[in-house]
DNA sequence: CCGCATCCTGTGCGATACTG
DNA sequence: CAGTATCGCACAGGATGCGG
């Protein structure tokens, strides 16, 4: 172990971009609200307490460029426009759920961590 | 399915705060390079190409004050410094290992999407 | 109901210069 | 070598108002 690092170990590594943008503050939430069936614009602002309609839109369209999710759009008065996963939106539910249960099983460790750093009294 | 969405759904959710802040730049790409053993600081600058040293200083602490890593100053002249992963912050491994092999497989059908949505004429 | 336009703010990150 | 101090930018995202 501990040969010198590569200098190009990251060059072309996935995470140059933030893992495929699933890092931000909503696309994750989004595709589990969208687990269970389409959903339309308005019930999604309901779980995701506070966004508002521009950044839900943003993050929206983002997704349906990634191929994550789909947008179908009903000519109907008033409109109606659903969202739906993908395929490949849907399998992003299974590096999430990893993700998912490491922070449940450790979160209280590392909150231990943090409080122990934390409580260092800086001239002890 | 579709039953309406809970609006508390994402209240106690791990990710409130997002995933413990691997999302970040910088996080994982260290944990990477702490895989084989401690390393020292300048180490750590050669792979994190173009990272400056505050924000190499800044991640590094807040690893340490997360538990995810143990930082080690050595009184000599030169001065030297080790990082090396914790149990925790090993662990971390796991998950990630989960999320590369996502991007892995799907980063091509996503681009595709990307491409096939952005060649769309927008007044066809 | 859906979503765009405009404006504004917090902050992650980078550049540069300096210290033990 | 391993930081700290200061400055500044870019950008995600929030507030508000208007349009189809």
């Amino acid at each position: 172990m501990s040969q010198p690092l590569d200098s190009d170990m990251f060059v072309g590594c996935a995470s140059g971009t933030p893992l495929i943008r699933v890092g931000d503050k909503w696309t994750a939430k989004i595709v589990v609200c969208l687990r269970d069936g389409p959903r339309r614009f308005s019930e999604l602002q309901v779980p995701l307490r506070g966004i508002t309609a521009k950044v839900l839109t943003e993050s929206l369209r983002s997704m349906e460029r990634d191929g994550l999710l789909t947008r179908t759009a009903y000519a109907e008065i008033p409109p109606r426009v659903e969202y739906a996963l993908t395929p490949l939106g849907r399998s992003l539910l299974v590096p999430m759920a990893v993700g998912c249960a490491w922070s449940r099983e450790h979160q209280p460790e590392l909150l231990d961590a943090r409080r122990a750093y934390d409580h260092q009294t800086p001239t002890g």
